[in-house]
RNA sequence: GCCCGCGUAGCUCAGUUGGAUAGAGCGUCUGCCUCCGGAGCAGAAGGCCGUGAGUUCGAAUCUCGCCGCGGGUACCA
């Protein structure tokens, strides 16, 4: 027998009241509960007002409330706790399926739903597997996700692989959430960096002092040896051609990387694809017809000072040559010709860049089109005390270092679970010797407990045929709620970029499956109880492997 | 100086787009395995949400000022 919460058998604590299914569900058992209780709303409010049902934050506030009748009063001059209370004559509890309708505090309307709403819920995740949470919130907007783009001038450091997470859990949300995704990555391979590294590298060949404005990290050593592996070094060796070949492998030591980290691109989008393919010339054409352009100084300005930067800013120097932004015009310009929208997710160390970049296209007719996240910094805490990277020794922890070290499942889930825009501190200690500790195990243990009941013997095989009206506990309609809530957790996370609030459900989705699991025995009750449970446990499962996929972590099935 | 970001429990951080009684993990205490895996559950302690005003029926959340921390401020990328 299980207990609940209170120490009373979960049977005895069942609702006995067993609801009928009322013909509007009975019609469309898959619309929206919210967008049908809008509708008797819509009488009070008016069509223009965008008013919401929203899930309360205790108990004791009903299953859903909204602040309509406060919104509306403060327009109209009315008494709000009037207004709710017409609100609640208006809602016919049968109708929805509602067990009661009240008004609260300042004058919220609350009402309670029935376990029959509920039970369905469990009933659609089994139907749908892991196709429940999808929705089409996105309406198939094209976005264009860009993120890591690191330069091919060595091995990918820390910050580059917190925006990989970052930027590819968002991909995954985006498309769950019904948009046409799209995972970019920029290679900059035409800029003078290349030209710096090939002389590095020829350097290092020769067993010479390496360039002041080269690069000094070990990685070049062993650069050098790939290069050189068929050839002798020269002082005559062209930097261009030997830099060249030695960001190639760079490049793709990155995607081999990048691979183990479970992060995918569409399209590595290289520079010279688009030099060669006239882009930047374009880019400036466009600028000059737009009067963004002038000269002074011998040099062409891009007149950002005009479109919300704070100056105006060189796009071809005295010297005749693009500087980076020109290029990187021509690029933004590029996805805009793909694509809807355009996300960036850029290093602490591109903050200037936002307002120029968002200039240029102001000027160039795209004024909406690009969203840039800022990818914090990475503190790595050993012992406490903070691991000290030296780029210019080349003393850089990089993202292979910590694969090796705790994992891509660890790894990514701490990057996840910080806001992007805040400076993360990752404890190396925390995420190894107290793994046990640790949130990302906590979820994934749920997952693991549950793929441990079914596989009991005895344990009833899930199925959605099983009738569900035993579930009627609290613990088991608390996880249910939060069952239901996934697809709008995914909408948000994705609408506001932000995949540390899936982290975020998926923890508390997990704390709910505990407390079940605490509470109710799955195996060795009753067997309609049993069954129900079954397709219970089988429902929480999915959506916790779902979620976790989102994140790109794995779900055990064993620990 | 200017631009951007951040100040929430001892520490690391969440906070559902302005809601009702502000949460989690770690750390410190106390309980719970005859029973599907105790990597769990229940409970205690710990808060002037940096600060001062403003908007509002209602603010951690929005606006402005101030203080503190970090990053950026190139005819580099």
């Amino acid at each position: 027998m299980g207990r609940c919460a209170d120490g009373i058998r979960c049977r005895s604590g069942r609702n006995p009241a067993t609801l009928t299914v009322s013909p509007a569900i009975r019609r469309d058992r898959t619309m929206n509960l919210k967008e049908r209780l809008n509708g008797v709303l819509q009488p009070f409010i008016g069509p223009d007002v965008d008013i919401r049902w929203s899930v309360p934050k205790h108990t004791a506030q009903g299953d859903l409330s909204t602040n309509a009748a406060m919104i509306v009063a403060k327009r109209a001059g009315k008494n709000p706790r009037e207004l709710a209370q017409q609100i609640v004559d208006a809602i016919n509890l049968d109708e929805f399926g509602l067990e009661k309708a009240e008004v609260a505090g300042p004058g919220f309307v609350n009402v309670w739903i029935g376990p029959r709403y509920y039970q369905n819920i469990v009933r659609q995740i089994l139907e749908q597997g892991d196709g429940y949470g999808s929705s089409d919130a996105g309406e198939g907007q094209r976005v264009l996700v860009e993120f890591v783009s690191a330069n091919p001038t060595g091995p990918l450091n820390i910050v580059s692989a917190r925006a990989a997470a970052i930027g590819d859990s968002l991909v995954r949300l985006l498309r769950k959430a019904g948009y046409t995704a799209m995972a970019e990555f920029y290679v900059n391979d035409a800029g003078r960096q290349i030209r710096r590294l090939g002389m590095s590298v020829i350097a290092r060949a020769l067993g010479e002092e390496v360039p002041e404005d080269g690069y000094h990290g070990e990685d070049v050593v062993e650069l050098a040896k790939k290069v050189y592996v068929e050839r002798t070094p020269s002082a005559d060796d062209d930097p261009d051609e030997i830099g060249k070949l030695a960001a190639d492998f760079n490049v793709t030591r990155q995607q081999t990387v990048l691979g183990n980290y479970r992060v995918e691109f569409d399209r590595w989008f290289r520079e010279s694809e688009l030099h060669s393919g006239g882009d930047p010339e374009r880019a400036l054409e466009a600028l000059i017809a737009a009067g963004a352009v002038y000269e002074k100084d011998g040099a062409t300005w891009f007149k950002g000072s005009d479109f919300g930067d704070e100056e105006d800013r060189v796009i071809i120097t005295s010297e005749g040559r693009p500087t980076y932004l020109l290029p990187d015009i021509a690029y933004h310009l590029n996805k805009a010709q793909r694509a809807d929208t355009a996300i960036d997710l850029l290093g602490p160390d591109h903050h200037d860049y936002v307002n120029r970049m968002q200039a240029a296209l102001k000027a160039l007719g795209h004024e909406n089109f690009l969203n840039v996240l800022i990818v914090q910094q990475v503190h790595l805490l050993r012992e406490g005390e903070r691991v000290k990277m030296s780029k210019r020794a080349g003393k850089l922890i990089q993202l292979s270092d910590l694969l090796d070290e705790v994992g891509v499942d660890v790894a990514r889930y701490f990057f996840l679970q910080r806001k992007t825009s805040s400076p993360l501190e990752f404890d190396l200690d925390l995420a190894l010797e107290q793994s046990e500790q640790n949130p990302v195990y906590y979820i994934q243990y749920a997952h693991t407990r549950i793929r441990g009941i079914l596989r009991q013997e005895g344990a009833p095989v899930p199925s959605s045929k099983s009738p569900l009206d035993p579930l009627t506990a609290p613990e088991e309609l608390e996880l249910i709620k939060h069952l239901e809530q996934f697809s709008v957790a995914i909408e948000r996370a994705a609408e506001a970029h932000e995949p540390q609030r899936l982290v975020g459900y998926l923890e508390e989705l997990a704390n709910r499956f505990h407390k079940f699991y605490t509470a109710c025995h799955v195996i060795g009750e009753e067997e309609a109880v049993s069954k129900a449970r079954a397709a219970l446990v089988e429902a929480a499962g999915i959506v916790l492997k779902e979620g976790l996929h989102l994140l790109g972590v794995e779900a055990p099935e064993r620990m």
